[in-house]
RNA sequence: GGAGCGUUAGCUCAAUUGGCAGAGCAGUUGACUCUUAAUCAGCGGGUUGUUGGUUCGAUUCCAACACGCUCCA
């Protein structure tokens, strides 16, 4: 079947005058798609009909014999014009698509119409075109498709970025994402791993029968950690509502409720500030079990992880950052304070106590004067343990006084069951036996509004409805937690996390 | 909040002891039927982040501000 060029209902370029100045270049552009519409192209066809795409057709002919032509195999492919090489009667251009690129040679012979050949002369780098044609083998060696036939779709109005250098600006490539997509294939390959890995705990979970919930985003109260909320307004409430910090709250109230093996993965909101690893919005996981501890929990992590490493590298050893990793279980598992009095120097406390931990870094750590005594001991895990956890490790019962929600260790005194997980020197989740004591649960409150009313405003009131629910009995529990973006950081091998998200927060210009 | 670095063409980057602002890509005109970041020849394109100050002269020096990046708190 073949198209001609005027077979679209054609809609007129737009003749309205621009109010703005245009730019040089916008207005060759809109010139090229006018000449487009004088030779019978329509300028904005509403769809196109293709066949394969950019990747099918290169690997449809593996034969790489110079010359070989498969004339009987016809493809439609679309997709937008990355590079061009013009040269009087003939052409060759870079056509990209999500799966890849494909060469496409145009000539004087091979086009249908002179037509079409005068509008080979008018296509801009960042056009959007359908082409139909073969696939052959150039001279060089490499397969391309011979149009015989093409659609312009869309006209870029803009540049794209230099075709060597690419978009390098990192406020630009946030900004504006779509041209950092257009011409990163590492940006394009971090999204589709994002993708990858939120599928793959999906269906992980679904596997093992675990029911995928949505907790509400505004809330009366933000609970579930420590961070300053957003604050917004409901109107026909007349009320404020913050956004929520944490999934763990509600999910907990499902539990209440009978649910036995829920999750969530969802976006929370801190209002705090913006640097490498953090983003105001992020997107959690966290999943509660009924009737387990967190001995289950760590099993399920140690198999979704080393699962994922498979999923994404193909192995469960591979490099990140140059160094080796390796996924295979069974993760090393250490005790938080047997790590700690191991790796800090002159450090021995067990149990802990937190006037002994005060004067130590007070006398070591000067600098630290200012922070409370209970993140000494984050402090001092993040100087000296926490970096040099590269192979994955479990780092198991930390302290109940920097474990809030956690269930007191059975038989050790001020230890809770509570792990992380470590690797690459980043912590990637976060799990423990859920405080299912209503009673306790209210002093742990009462301690923070305590704190709130003495100025800390991470710290937050009483969460009176949620108390109500714990009362009702929830089961005992195993909790976990783990931030998405900071995993993705992790397997995609990316510094910052801005690179893991397409839209992170910017300042509005 | 503090410190350091940065902001030059659509993109990637130069340059100036303070003296006409430069290249590659992109654009444009022309040549070219197997290119690969095509090539060759010509031509356009700049409020050097903003506002002040010093100076005969500031893109360069100084100050404030804005925005960005990095580190620290």
């Amino acid at each position: 079947m073949s198209e001609t060029p005027a077979s679209e209902p054609i809609s007129s370029p737009s003749s309205t005058p621009p109010t703005r100045a245009l730019h040089e270049q916008t207005v060759a552009r809109l010139n090229s798609q006018a000449a487009l519409f004088e030779l019978g192209f329509a300028t904005h066809p509403h769809s196109y009909a293709k066949t394969h795409s950019a990747a099918e057709v290169v690997t449809a002919h593996p034969t790489l014999e110079p010359g070989t032509h498969w004339q009987e195999q016809q493809y439609a492919v679309a997709g937008r014009i990355m590079l061009m090489r013009q040269m009087g009667k003939a052409a060759f251009a870079n056509l990209q698509d999500e799966s890849g690129d494909v060469q496409l040679f145009f000539s004087k012979n091979t086009l249908v119409t002179p037509e079409h050949f005068e509008a080979v002369k008018q296509l801009d780098l960042g056009d959007v075109i359908g082409v139909r044609g073969h696939a052959f083998v150039t001279k060089t060696g490499q397969l391309t498709l011979e149009v015989s036939e093409f659609t312009p779709l869309v006209k870029s109005l803009h540049p794209l970025p230099d075709k060597h250098h690419g978009l390098k600006d990192i406020e630009t490539r946030s900004r504006m994402r779509y041209l950092d997509l257009m011409v990163s294939d590492d940006s394009r390959r971090t999204f589709v791993i994002r993708s990858r890995v939120v599928r793959y705990i999906r269906n992980f979970l679904d596997t093992l029968g675990f029911m995928e919930v949505e907790g509400p985003t505004l809330q009366a109260i933000a609970g579930g950690t420590e961070a300053k909320p957003f604050v917004t307004h409901h109107n026909a409430l007349s009320h404020d509502f913050y956004l929520r910090i944490a999934l763990e709250l509600h999910l907990k109230r499902l539990l209440v409720g009978g649910f036995e093996k829920v999750f969530e993965i969802g976006r929370v909101y801190r209002n705090e500030g913006i640097d490498l690893t953090h983003n105001p919005e992020f997107t959690m996981l966290e999943l509660y079990w009924a009737y387990v501890d967190y001995e289950a929990i760590m099993d399920l992590v140690e198999k979704l992880f080393s699962g994922l490493a498979l999923e994404i590298f193909g192995s469960t050893t591979f490099e990140i950052d140059g160094k080796a990793v390796d996924w295979s279980a069974p993760f090393a598992r250490v005790d938080y304070l047997g790590e700690l009095n191991a790796k800090v120097p002159d450090l021995d406390f067990d149990p802990l106590e937190l006037d002994q931990l005060r004067a130590f870094c007070d006398a070591r750590y000067p600098q630290w004067k200012k922070v409370p005594d209970y993140k000494l001991l984050d402090k001092l895990f993040g100087e000296y343990v926490e970096p040099h956890c590269i192979n994955p490790t479990f780092v198991m019962h930390h302290p109940t006084v920097i474990s809030p929600l956690a269930k007191e260790h059975p038989s050790r005194a001020g230890i809770t069951e509570r792990f992380e997980l470590f690797a690459m020197g980043f912590e990637l989740c976060n799990a423990f036996s859920e405080l299912n004591d209503a009673v306790d649960q209210r002093q742990r409150f009462e301690a923070q509004a305590a704190r709130r009313d003495a100025g800390d405003d991470e710290a937050h009131p009483i969460d009176e409805d949620f108390l109500l629910a714990l009362e009702y009995g929830m089961p005992p529990a195993g909790g976990l937690g783990i931030g998405i973006d900071r995993l993705i950081m992790l397997l995609a091998d990316k510094r910052s996390i801005r690179d893991v998200l397409l839209f992170p927060l910017l300042r509005p210009h």
